[in-house]
DNA sequence: GACATTATTGGCAAGATCGCCAATAATAGT
DNA sequence: ACTATTATTGGCGATCTTGCCAATAATGTC
């Protein structure tokens, strides 16, 4: 495996790792919808706001999303319209097949 | 947000998570060209093969690869084919968008 | 300017993850 | 039966993650 490939698959779990939290998927769903502050965020998820900006400091660091100052509001919103349906798609293919039935 | 949503993204969290690792997404891309037993998987990625077996464990407890015995070797092969395919279109998306471009 | 609102950052404790070694299991070959 | 090969499990330390509190920054309102 070369440097390249190592970083090229260093980046993609990266990106993955962001996502893999359930108030980060929730976070992708509702920036899905629309564009949000925080404190929207925030009263969805049940958790601390602090919590929540650091959830997306993480998701803006490797591109998932970005933000736009209105005020002493941040309105964030998704980089990556197609997010959501990636995982409909990983797990209606892992319903669909199992090792029983190959 | 009900506790049906909440069970469906700590679901979809638990397989994104299996996933955000770089030996893990190479793991995938070999699985996708054909099965492969535990030892070749191993040299690939260049780490102890306990290692890489745990890795395997639990990609398989969230239904991402099923094994096979085939006498002492282990064949692993992936549940769900279009795995890499999605990724693909993670990163195309967010080389594509940006927020200077709304 | 004083105060309220919104968000971010620093810090810390609890817990999870990662990778290696040692030990064990399971099977094949002699 | 003995040994070799392949893989899994237990355990441990090092590191990373998560979530809250406290403190700080930035902006709007009066």
């Amino acid at each position: 495996m070369t440097e390249v490939d190592a970083q090229r698959l260093a980046r993609r779990a990266a990106i993955l790792k962001s996502m893999a939290h359930p108030s980060r998927l929730l976070i992708i769903e509702m920036l899905e919808q629309a564009p949000r502050c925080v404190g929207e965020l925030t009263e969805a998820i049940g958790a601390d706001i602090t919590t929540v900006s650091k959830h997306l400091a993480v998701m803006k660091r490797v591109g998932l999303v970005c933000d736009e100052k209105h005020g002493t509001y941040s309105e964030y919103r998704l980089l990556c319209s197609c997010v959501t349906h990636l995982i409909d798609c990983v797990e209606a293919g892992m319903d669909a097949q199992s090792c029983d039935a190959p």
